[in-house]
DNA sequence: TGATGAAAAGTGGTCTGACCACTCCTGTCT
DNA sequence: AGACAGGAGTGGTCAGACCACTTTTCATCA
């Protein structure tokens, strides 16, 4: 069908299809793909074209393929994709700005959505936090923020969050100080209160204290 | 020296032998890179391997490729990944109203940022806006929008915008009518004030407006 | 001499066929 | 019934062959 225009990429055809064939066939996550040769046959292609394209969604983290088993649909969280790009994009200073910047807007847009719902507001999974940060001493930044985002229910919002968490190679996984323990304790509580102001602001307080430790730790 | 383990993907190895050639041979954005061919013979790969590592960076939007002329360094800021990651994203129906929700959180920090900075919000553009209402008694919305996110100088957050904006069905190409200039008027004016809550009531009045419009006219 | 244009060289795009290594299933042999 | 060998299926890689396109080269012609 495509065949009669040999000129411009048909790998990125070959992508598109890829797609059709995953919603036609409801393929979930973890769900096996079409044989390489299989889908050469199907799509009239070559086998090295196929596997330009699987490779490419590959990189990307969009499918897993493995040796003598086959293709399979992959979880978003594997990523290889983080460390290419952070090698290669992360280079440009412009972008990691920005990265930084439209994360925080996503997770600023959660605590709104959810500090204005009465009912999510009042989700048991605030109290959980606060207990465990009391158990634990401690709450990963990355839970919490996800937690809200989450709760929001928007699923779009959360896998582009996911995505630029990752982009930034940042540190997210370094554990909360005693400091940072009460401005979360703080924040929960404007939260649970539906002070958006308040909390907002306790959400940026708490982003300085762990940007200005970072830039700290860093000389 | 990474032939010693023909286990594992090689094509990834390659991905990172082109990062490395890329940067002791100090090629710039734009700049040329050895032919397939070249790389083959340098990396001691066969042509196809190269070629699946190359396609990887290409849909990735790391490196452009013409035919006939050879392969190139692209510019990051292009950011093709996020279309194809948005292509799969975008596939589950349920995220229609996630891709309506998550444009409307880039368009209202925009907003916020554009009220919070006294240089921002007192742009000629703004000014301009609001005298193209006036001549043509018209304004487009996505017209006004766009100027917001071009502000904040945010290209990753503007680059999702015009995606999300691709995705919602319903393209916003009508006209505004004569409430929603009034509406639009009082934006600006808050804009120029920096009064951020009542910029952003302005600016939910006018969605719900518009919304509320388009579910007259689909019955 | 200078301009023109055809041939050659270089490059990406694709296909085919052939191995290899690995995994899984199957059926036979003990 | 269990263990094991073999075959089938699959991804991983390579080599070679065309094709389409661009750039360069260079011989030809005015």
């Amino acid at each position: 069908m495509q065949n009669s225009k040999p000129t411009s990429k048909m790998f990125l055809d070959i992508v598109g299809e890829l797609r059709s064939i995953i919603r036609e066939e409801g393929i979930e996550t973890g769900g096996k793909l079409p044989s390489e040769r299989e889908l050469a046959e199907r799509l009239q292609a070559g086998r090295s074209t196929i596997r330009e394209a699987l490779r490419s969604l590959e990189l990307l983290g969009l499918i897993e393929t493995r040796r003598g088993e086959g293709t399979f649909l992959a979880d978003f969280r594997k990523h290889q994709l983080v460390e290419v790009l952070a090698a290669f994009i992360m280079q440009h200073p412009d972008s990691v700005s920005d990265v930084q910047e439209t994360r925080s807007i996503h997770e600023k847009a959660a605590i709104i959505t959810v500090c204005q719902d009465t009912e999510l507001r009042r989700l048991p999974v605030w109290d959980s936090l606060l207990a465990k940060i009391d158990v634990d001493g401690e709450i990963l930044r990355e839970d919490l923020v996800r937690e809200m985002i989450v709760a929001t229910g928007n699923r779009l919002s959360l896998k582009i969050w996911f995505l630029l968490k990752q982009y930034s190679k940042v540190p997210f996984e370094e554990m909360t100080k005693s400091d940072e323990n009460e401005i979360v304790k703080r924040l929960l509580n404007y939260l649970s209160e539906g002070d958006v102001i308040s909390t907002l602001a306790a959400y940026s307080e708490w982003i300085e204290l762990v940007e200005s430790e970072r830039g700290e730790r860093r000389k």
